[in-house]
DNA sequence: ACGTAATCCTGGAGGC
DNA sequence: TGCCTCCAGGATTACG
């Protein structure tokens, strides 16, 4: 699932294919995956439109800036794919759009579950769009501080996990960053966020910046879907350390690794290591 | 204002 | 082997 870092390494290795590029032609084969605007407005607008040099993301968004002062919005959701690739590739299944570049090749948006949505907007009013307007700090901004997590947890009622995937509190995090996270803060899924300590908040802080780094370092984590801009998968699943391991030793405690419920989603803990207290 | 639950969608897993 | 049911999951919406 692309979180963060799955998003930023897709920004990372289309950046330098795309630049100078020009869209030449889109095929549109589920028009239901452009959120804006009507989807022959969209391929009018966006044919002929040249990639900047430099790509953007925002959270788990990633923003493909082109001229005239556009940007396509891309979130990928769950199974979302966008490919760099040669024109002769066989098109694999849910392949949604198609644009066509100048130099013979193509970039694919592909998605299975078809969650994944594109949007065109002004490049100024990108920031002030419907999910991105509202987002919480960057994990790796100097702005996501010690001292904000700390503020932002006493004044959120709710169980940590659902503050961590609340995109409004930090930016990017997803289940399965979430999840080790809290395992590397040594901390409940379902503990109160108010109830946190000032030791355990500074560690939380302290294991979001390291997974989300760590996340980045190693490419990502294909799980299952995941590919990056070129195809490749990344390496993090290796790393990983209660997510999707129910029943696997903790690499602490050897304790079989637990999965319960929290706000219908799945939580993966030790509960030898992150006590409920 | 806040929090939780249903919704979208398909492939894969598990049951029998 | 095959059919059926269930489930994963991010953000939006709908509701309490």
């Amino acid at each position: 699932m692309p979180e963060l870092p799955e998003v930023e390494t897709v920004v990372r290795s289309l950046e330098q294919k795309l630049s100078g590029l020009t869209i030449t032609a889109v095929d549109l084969f589920k028009p239901e995956v452009i959120r804006f605007p009507k989807p022959d407005q969209f391929i009018e607008q966006i044919t002929g439109k040249q990639f900047q040099k430099k790509l953007g993301r925002r959270g788990k968004y990633l923003l493909i800036h082109l001229s005239d002062g556009l940007t396509l919005v891309i979130h990928l959701r769950m199974t979302g794919r966008l490919i760099y690739c040669e024109a002769d590739l066989p098109v694999e299944k849910h392949t949604h759009v198609i644009f066509h570049l100048d130099n013979g090749k193509h970039l694919r948006f592909a998605d299975t579950r078809r969650f994944g949505r594109l949007q065109l907007a002004p490049t100024a009013e990108v920031s002030a769009l419907p999910g991105i307007r509202d987002l919480g700090p960057e994990p790796l901004d100097k702005e996501f501080t010690r001292e904000f997590l700390k503020k932002e947890l006493r004044r959120r009622r709710t169980r940590i996990k659902s503050l961590l995937l609340d995109q409004c509190f930090v930016a990017g995090l997803g289940n399965i960053y979430a999840d080790e996270a809290l395992f590397r803060a040594k901390i409940h899924p379902e503990r109160l966020a108010p109830d946190l300590t000032t030791r355990e908040a500074a560690g939380l802080h302290k294991a979001i910046i390291e997974v989300i780094a760590g996340g980045i370092k190693h490419r990502g984590t294909s799980f299952r879907d995941y590919v990056d801009g070129e195809g490749r998968a990344g390496s993090f699943q290796h790393h990983l350390k209660v997510y999707n391991r129910e029943g696997l030793p903790c690499s602490h405690c050897g304790r079989p690794i637990e999965r319960i419920k929290v706000a219908g989603r799945s939580s993966y803990y030790c509960p030898s290591c992150q006590k409920p207290k």
